[in-house]
RNA sequence: GGGCGUGUAGCUCAGCUGGUUAGAGCGCAUCCCUGAUAAGGAUGAGGUCCCAGGUUCGAAUCCUGGCACGCCCA
């Protein structure tokens, strides 16, 4: 017997035991144990933080994570799972500051860095708890008792073993990161501050001229400009090569004409005076709204693709390069007319060098200074033209002055020209402002001293003051400029200004191409994201900028020899406590002897590994200090394959880091492409793969024990990458805590149950759409599959249980022998199980949740409901009989049993439910849970894709009969005679007809026929089949389709093509010969039948009532009435009634001929036919005939 | 401001290596079943595939531009 399944099965219930389950039977480590030493599946679990609830968006995050490995694990693979929790940075000490009711970094130091960091630590576990149950009731099978954390002593240290592994390489380097920077304040403002507070501001807009430096035009030149004849020139060449080289022309200038002579003439033939005009002396004009940086100009920039034009200004006789789409704009400004000499391209305006407003600033190391290009050559390493692509031409000249100091594009800009030379240090970074917003020592004196924005007034009167080599001023026009710029939120007069602050790099740069490489072999789901997001990101790989002036994070473990300046960076605790004359540790053991409750993993943090000094190795006597940075914790998340294992420190570490090296499969969410995921692939192709000379870092080899240089594991460092989009609220809108606009997690879970979440994330839709997160969405899909399972499952619970089915009486014949049904559910079961294995193999949940959904509904709505009557009949002692309802029994047990492994890992608790009703409550020493089991493997042996194919046909044979009958608007309880299939195509004819009597049964007809010449039924219709037609006649194929439509019989065509196998046409005089794969025949039924038609062909209904049909039909829709009535009552279904017929005599004339009949189909064990005795009637109508109809129990009747 | 993505039925989403009847579920309408039963099933209506150009014999699908929304970075 199987267990019998509650009246009320509750979904969230039955999860709760089976979760009860697992934990007593210690499911989940039993299922790795299985696995001992088999071949290795490695998941890396992306930590989250634990300081805030867990939202639906993390559960979608924690559903696929947990499908994968599942999956794997019932293959057969080893899938350990470490937990971990991300615990450092901004997030925790916002957190904190909100609780304590501060704000900025001035009041964290006021607050104290002890209590503040005390205050850190304990907020990362605030939410724990919530996770904890979340991730356990969700049913995601992770190791939390063994989770690492990244503040941890030993993820500390191994975080510290590769900074200092890279800073030995050379990869840690200090260098400048522009911010957003509140001077008076002096601290940097986060981007949400700084959103804050946008102000609408005017500013002076400031147009200046940047005089080029360029050689004199040649005497020969001169004299042509003053009148001379193009015919005296000697040597019109060179005189060309000047004009191109001063960029007086565009290069395309010598190809219009055969000679230079010639060419020299157009010039000088344009206009009167125009080569007079060209060689004016020339600036580019650069805009700018601080004239404040204008002391530290650097570069020039222009975009270029865009156009810009040689201007003439009449006005002060000189040149001037501005956009060419800004030149009637800035004409207007001036008041004056400015004449395009001519147009070039920006690009060609590249390196073209200047002289800047105050060139005196840095004449000394900029004037003339050249250094040499990785590339071979050598270049100014400034006051030249440069590309920037986010020049643009909304505003200003389309030439952009460049401050890299003050501005984060124009920084990064500086960076990339910087990759180009050979040292990296070969060009400095300009900045005449000290930290506190004043002008520094570097600018001119006039200014030191003075808040920047202050002397924007006496900049603008000194640029006019100011002239070119030529005499005219530099400013060529300054207006107000209105728009909207930052202030600090705290303090509402202090402008924000951007300005490059010292900060520690990573040289990720360098490893541009080995990310490109790596990121090569990955495979991406969904696959745009290695091209686009995550490709373009590394494509534009800068330095990672490393360091935050921050408290609560992993200290950057360099000290600083407080003599010499030199560093060293520390690998580990003990490497540090090891270190000659170290002091300091004292801060700590007072704290902890304070506080006992304090975890030794604060020691490796702030403030105590600051008061940390040890003897300098690099000057005597001096002492070593560490700097005060922490570094970013996506630094910290990234160092996760080998951090989470204490690596190299930890006992044991080596050896797991290089079994869970790399990832077979990781997901998060898109927010994640530059965090984690880019994190993952920088640190450990840095740290793990070769470098530009191809060797492995030395500690690398050493801790591995490694004399070769082959990278660690390709690709780095994970294989499979499943990037998840974000869940939005029931209205579309971003999930918010305030709105309410979406359930929480535990809602979900206490009224449709773990596995409904799980299935609608799986089968809804693809995991990277955003989708809308709403609660009707998920029941629809607990109908649509679990409910639609539970009742197939719930069906064989109740009939196997009342014929006594056991599976272990082997009652059944093999399944090659049982009947058709049987054969195809098995089959299409394990063409289901091929499909999803295909899938999941390859990381598409979507599709094999589908493939499962669609496989259900067959089983339910096909298999369950066709073999009805095999489940129904009593065991009756006719052998042939018997013996197929053992097998039916059969068959729907292994499939039941099957499924259920199949679903395991989508929905793990129904899945075990099923298996313990199923398997293990029944077979002495089964499996104990359905997550040790395998996954099935398909049977080719069972697979019959041509039996597929056929029921395929009959389901829509049946369909379209039903569609008949619908339009003829005859129920199916209507019996008719017959129906008539023509097939449009005829190859499984032959098969059809063995089952016509499905379809008949399907449809109430009582006879079935193929008619293959059914002309007077249908008209045919022949259709190019373009797929085939197109590829072989290209632009031919409309012809043809024309041609076929007009075929003056296309019943004849037919015929032909199925007598020939071919058909001839005409087209635009040609012969054209089509097989039958490059035709579809069409049938569209004739006026005038009941019929439907379809792909597959045309159902025509004979709709002609006999006499006997008739009356059945009455008869039936009389039974349908009383059952009704039956439910009414609501008689137990064996209950026996009398029943009572008053009606017109000529019904109850018919109905008295058919009363067996009625009586079996309703129990009846009288039926009378006259008034109701006792109990009340009710008034129904049969085919317009009233009825009144009355039931009673048949004692009392009797 | 830049990059990426998305826009398909009333709703939520598939499809999109180009092929002429564009799919599913829900909802709705009509109906069936009443021995899976506070379930189950059938049938139908419903679509300018965001807009405008282009490539092609042929575009929801490829290209360009625009609009709207989202994400990331500013």
């Amino acid at each position: 017997m199987f267990a019998r399944l509650p009246d009320q099965f509750s979904f969230p219930e039955a999860e709760r035991e089976v979760l009860a389950f697992w934990k007593e039977h210690d499911v989940f480590a039993r299922s790795l144990a299985q696995r001992k030493g088999a071949e290795r599946f490695v998941f890396y679990e992306g930590p989250p933080t634990a300081n805030g609830l867990p939202h639906p968006g993390h559960c979608l995050t924690r559903t696929i994570k947990d499908l994968f490995p599942r999956y794997q694990t019932m293959c057969g693979r080893l899938v350990e799972r470490k937990a971990g929790w991300d615990t450092h940075g901004l997030p925790v000490e916002v957190e904190v500051c909100k609780q304590i009711g501060i704000h900025s970094k001035e009041e964290i130091e006021e607050y104290g860095l002890e209590p503040f960091v005390h205050k850190c630590v304990e907020s990362v576990w605030r939410y724990t708890r919530e996770w904890e149950e979340m991730t356990n009731r969700l049913g995601f099978w992770i190791n939390l008792d063994d989770a690492y954390a990244t503040y941890h002593q030993s993820y500390v240290e191994s975080v510290w073993w590769g900074l200092k592994t890279l800073f030995d390489r050379g990869l840690l380097y200090q260098g400048h990161k522009v911010v957003w920077w509140w001077a008076q304040g002096g601290t940097a403002l986060s981007s949400g501050e700084v959103g804050e507070g946008y102000r609408d501001v005017d500013d002076p807009s400031v147009f200046v001229k940047f005089p080029l430096i360029e050689s004199e035009p040649p005497a020969a030149l001169r004299k042509l400009a003053d009148g001379g004849l193009v015919s005296d020139v000697t040597d019109a060449d060179s005189l060309l090569t000047h004009l191109l080289g001063t960029r007086r022309l565009p290069p395309s200038v010598r190809e219009s004409f055969d000679t230079p002579e010639q060419t020299l003439r157009h010039i000088v033939e344009k206009s009167p005076g125009f080569l007079a005009r060209l060689i004016a002396p020339t600036s580019l004009l650069v805009w700018t709204t601080t004239p404040w940086t204008l002391v530290s100009n650097h570069f020039a920039a222009v975009h270029p693709e865009l156009r810009y034009a040689l201007v003439h200004d009449a006005e002060q006789g000189e040149n001037l390069y501005v956009a060419e789409d800004l030149v009637a704009a800035i004409s207007k400004k001036v008041k004056r007319e400015l004449e395009v000499l001519f147009v070039v391209s920006g690009a060609d305006l590249l390196n073209l060098r200047y002289l800047p407003p105050y060139p005196e600033v840095y004449h000394e190391d900029l004037g003339h200074e050249q250094a040499e290009l990785r590339g071979g050559g050598v270049n100014a390493i400034g006051w030249r033209v440069v590309a920037a692509d986010f020049v643009t031409i909304d505003s200003g000249t389309g030439l952009v002055h460049e401050a890299p100091a003050f501005g984060e594009v124009d920084f990064e800009m500086l960076q990339q020209e910087r990759q180009r030379f050979k040292e990296d240090d070969a060009i400095p970074l300009l900045c005449a402002v000290a930290p506190n917003g004043t002008f520094n020592d570097e600018a001119p004196e006039v200014y030191r001293g003075r808040w920047i924005k202050d002397c924007d007034k006496d900049i603008n009167r000194e640029l006019k003051e100011r002239t070119t080599p030529w005499g005219t001023p530099l400013l060529y026009h300054l207006e107000q400029y209105r728009h909207s710029y930052p202030f600090c939120p705290r303090a509402e007069e202090d402008a924000l200004i951007q300005y490059a602050r010292k900060s520690w790099f990573v040289r990720t740069s360098r490893f541009k191409q080995r990310f490109i490489e790596n990121n090569a072999a990955m495979t991406w789901l969904p696959e745009h994201i290695k091209e686009g997001r995550f490709g373009d990101f590394l494509r534009n790989n800068v330095d990672w900028a490393l360091s935050r002036e921050r408290y609560w994070g992993t200290p950057l473990p360099i000290w600083v020899c407080q003599e010499s300046g030199q560093m060293e960076a520390v690998g580990s605790f003990d490497e540090l406590l090891a270190k000659p004359g170290l002091t300091g540790t004292e801060v700590w053991e007072q704290a902890r002897a304070a506080r006992p409750d304090l975890p030794d993993d604060l020691r490796v943090h702030r403030p105590y590994i600051d008061a940390l000094t040890y003897d300098s190795p690099f000057a005597d006597g001096a002492r070593m200090v560490r700097v005060r940075e922490v570094i970013d914790c996506w630094w910290d998340a990234g160092s996760m394959p080998f951090a989470q294992w204490g690596f190299p420190h930890a006992e044991g570490s080596v050896q797991r880091f290089q079994e869970m090296f790399p990832a077979s499969f990781i997901s998060e969410a898109i927010d994640q492409t530059r965090g984690w995921f880019y994190g993952l692939l920088a640190i450990s192709t840095l740290l793990f793969g070769p470098d530009e000379s191809g060797r492995l870092a030395e500690p690398v080899r050493q801790a591995l024990q490694r004399d070769g240089d082959e990278a660690l594991g390709f690709p780095q460092p994970f294989e499979a990458c499943i990037v998840l989009g974000h869940l939005m609220g029931e209205d579309g809108t971003k999930m918010s805590k305030r709105l309410k606009n979406y359930r929480e997690p535990g809602y979900v879970f206490d009224t449709y149950g773990a596995d409904a979440l799980r299935w609608y994330l799986y089968s809804a839709q693809t995991p990277w759409t955003s989708v809308r997160f709403q609660e009707n969405a998920i029941r629809d899909a607990q109908r649509e599959f679990l409910v639609r399972l539970y009742n197939v499952f719930s069906f064989f619970n109740i009939y196997a249980n009342i014929d006594g089915f056991d599976p272990r009486q082997k009652q059944a014949r093999p399944a090659a022998e049982r009947s058709e049904l049987d054969r195809w559910i098995l089959s299409d079961l394990n063409l289901a199980i091929r499909d999803v294995r295909g899938h999941l193999d390859r990381f598409e949940n979507f599709p094999a949740a589908q493939r499962l959904n669609d496989f259900v509904d067959a089983l339910s709505n096909w298999y369950v409901r066709r073999s009805r009557d095999r489940f129904w009949c009593a065991v009756s002692g006719e052998a042939a009989r018997d013996q197929d309802k053992w097998d039916a029994y059969e068959t729907l047990y292994e499939v039941l049993v099957t499924l259920s492994r199949a679903i395991a890992p989508f929905t793990p608790f129904f899945a075990e439910t099923m298996h313990q009703n199923l398997v293990r409550d029944i077979e002495e020493g089964a499996t104990d849970s359905v997550h040790l089991c395998a996954y099935p493997t398909p049977d080719a042996a069972c697979i019959d894709v041509q039996l597929a194919e056929e029921m395929n046909l009959v389901r829509d044979l049946a369909s379209l009969g039903r569609t008949a009958r619908t339009l003829a608007k005859i129920r199916v309880r209507q019996p008719l005679e017959r129906v008539e299939i023509i097939l449009a195509n005829h190859q499984h004819e032959d098969w059809l007809s063995g089952h016509a009597a499905l379809i008949a049964e399907e449809l109430n007809v009582k006879q079935v026929d193929f008619t293959s010449d059914a002309d007077h039924y249908v008209h045919y219709e022949v259709k190019p089949n373009f797929k085939a037609i197109g590829p072989v006649y290209g632009r031919k194929a409309p012809q043809i389709a024309k041609a076929l439509q007009a075929l003056d019989n296309p019943a004849d065509a037919r015929r032909t093509l199925v007598a020939d196998g071919k058909l001839t046409i005409e087209v635009a005089g040609e012969t054209v010969a089509l097989t039958p794969e490059q035709v579809e025949i069409r049938l569209q039924p004739r006026e005038g039948w009941s019929a439907a038609q379809g792909r597959s062909g045309v159902v025509v209904l004979s709709t002609e009532l006999s006499t006997g049909l008739q009356e059945e039909g009455l008869v039936r829709e009389l039974i349908h009435h009383v059952q009704t009535l039956r439910k009414e009552h609501n008689l137990p279904y064996e209950a026996r009634i009398a029943l009572f017929v008053e009606t017109a005599p000529e019904l109850a004339d018919v109905l008295g001929r058919w009363q067996e009949t009625l009586a079996a189909e309703t129990l009846a064990e009288r039926v009378v036919f006259g008034p109701p005795e006792a109990a009340e009637a009710k008034e129904v109508s049969v085919e317009g005939t009233a009825v009144r109809l009355a039931l009673a129990a048949p004692a009392v009747a009797g």
